[in-house]
DNA sequence: GACAAACGCGAGTGGTCGCTCGCATTCTGG
DNA sequence: CCAGAATGCGAGCGACCACTCGCGTTTGTC
C-alpha cells in the first residue's frame, strides 16, 4: 500500500553522450534537475497507481509533485515518456535486485524450495513497487510501454522455461514446456493480485496458497526425479 | 409530461424488464428502437473489445453502428449506460445458459469431471462473448460497472465455494476454503487469458493445461475421498 | 388523412487534457 | 561578475470527447 519507492538517479556524475541513436543532444542536467525528475517520477508512480495510466493527467502529476505543468515538460517530452522512464528504472531495479531470482537452476534443489524462493522474491518486489503491477497490467497503455511489457513477459517466460527445463530435464515436447511456463506465469499473476489485495496474515496465507498451487501443478512433472516428497500445509 | 399510459407495445420476441428497474417513465419504444438498441450494443461490444472502455468513444460506437451520435443518445443516457446494459444482458445470458455450470454439487462426481465440465462451459461462454472478458477486466472502468464486476465475482466465488465444500465436505477452516476458491478463480482467469490468446489446437492444449492445473491444485484436498485416480496427459 | 410521438440526424457546446510559449529566476563556467 | 544555459512558471492553444439541440422523417393510432 505505501509506495515507498525512492528512485535513485542513475549513476550521478556520469553523463552519457553515446546515445547516437537519438538525434537529441544529452541535455546537461543540474543536480536540481535530477532531483525534480525523481520527484516527478515518484509523483507519477503515485498517480498511476491510484488512477491508472490513461486516467492520469500530466497536470495531476505535476500538481502531485508540487510543480507546474511547464516544469514537467522541461524534463519529459510527453506523458508516455514518463511511464517509459518509470518502467525502465523499475525494470533496472528489478534486474539488479532480483535478477537471479529465477536463474539458479541447480537440478538438485527440491521443487518446493525453488518455487518458494522465486515466489518470495518477486512478491516482495511487487509489494515494494506497486506501480510495477499497475503499469504492466493496464490494458489501456499505448504502444511503447506495451512493448516493454511484452519484453518483460518474454524475459520472465524465458527464465521460467529455463528453470523448468532444469527441473525436468527429460521432458518430451518443448511446446508442452512453453505452455507450462505460460501457465506458471499466469498463476503467479493471479496469485500476485490476490496477495496485493490483502495484508498481514491473510497476505501470508495467500502467498503460501500460491506456492501450493505452483508446486502441486509442477509436482507430477518432476515425478521422474527422486525426492521432493514433502507437501506444505496451509 | 402526461403520466404513464398503457405501456404494452408488443415488443416481439423479447420480454421487458427494464421498466421495472428504471424509476423513470419507461419511454415507449417501437420495434425499430429495439433493433437500434441491439445494433448499438453489438457495435459497442465490438468497440469495447478492440479499444477498451475508456478509449472507446461514443462517436466511434455510433459510427460502427452506422448511426449518428444523436441517435445513440436517443436510447442511452450516457456512455456508462451502454456498458451497463451490455453487461446486464451478458450476465443474464450467462446465467440462463451456464448458470448451473458450477451448481451441480454431487459429491460422487470425480474431481476431474467436475472441474472439466465447469471449465469447458465457462471457456465456451467467454469465447462466444469476448466482450465479457474485456468489460470485466478493464481497470479503467468507472463505478457502476465496477460494482457489477464485484457482484459477478462474488457470485462466482460463492458458487465455487459451494462446489468445493461439496467436494471436500470435511475441510477444517472456512477461511482456507475461501482462499482456495479465490485461487481457483484466479487460476481460471489466468487460464482464460491464455486460452483466448490462442486458437485451434493450441487453444485446446491450454484448456487442458488449465484443467490440469486446477485438478492438481485441488487433488490433495480431496485426498480424504476415494477414487479419482486418473491423470490426464497433455 | 391527421396528429403525436418515436426516431434520426449532425453541427455545435462545454469541458478536459496533453502540451507550448514567453518570460522570470537560479545556477555554472570562464 | 556576467553571459548563457538550465530551471521554473502558468495562462493558453488545439484537439478530442461526452453530450445536446433544433429540426426533419418515420411510425403507430384514431
Amino acid at each position: 500500500m505505501p509506495d515507498n519507492q525512492e528512485l535513485a538517479p542513475d549513476t550521478p556524475g556520469s553523463d552519457r553522450q553515446e546515445q547516437a541513436q537519438e538525434k537529441e543532444q544529452p541535455r546537461r542536467r543540474q543536480a536540481r534537475g535530477e532531483r525534480r525528475i525523481a520527484q516527478l517520477l515518484e509523483a507519477a508512480a503515485h498517480v498511476f497507481c491510484t488512477t491508472g495510466y490513461t486516467a492520469a493527467s500530466t497536470n495531476a502529476i505535476a500538481r502531485e509533485a508540487g510543480v507546474s505543468p511547464g516544469t514537467l515538460y522541461q524534463f519529459f517530452p510527453n506523458k508516455e515518456a514518463i511511464a517509459i522512464e518509470l518502467g525502465d528504472r523499475l525494470m533496472h531495479r528489478m534486474r539488479e535486485t532480483y535478477g537471479e531470482a529465477l536463474a539458479p537452476v541447480d537440478p538438485a534443489t527440491p521443487l518446493e524450495e525453488a518455487v518458494g524462493a522465486a515466489v518470495d522474491r518477486f512478491i516482495a518486489f511487487n509489494c515494494d513497487h506497486p506501480v510495477f503491477f499497475a503499469l504492466m497490467h493496464g490494458p489501456d497503455i499505448p504502444g511503447r510501454i506495451s512493448e516493454e511489457h511484452d519484453a518483460l513477459h518474454a524475459t520472465l517466460l524465458a527464465r521460467v522455461t529455463d528453470l523448468l527445463s532444469s527441473l525436468l530435464p527429460d521432458t518430451a515436447d518443448p511446446a508442452d514446456l512453453a505452455r507450462t511456463a505460460q501457465m506458471c506465469l499466469g498463476m503467479y499473476k493471479a496469485g500476485l493480485e490476490l496477495v496485493l489485495g490483502h495484508a498481514g496474515a491473510e497476505r501470508e496465507a495467500y502467498v503460501q496458497e500460491l506456492k501450493n498451487a505452483l508446486v502441486r501443478y509442477l509436482e507430477p512433472l518432476v515425478g521422474a526425479r527422486l525426492g521432493t516428497p514433502a507437501r506444505a500445509g496451509a
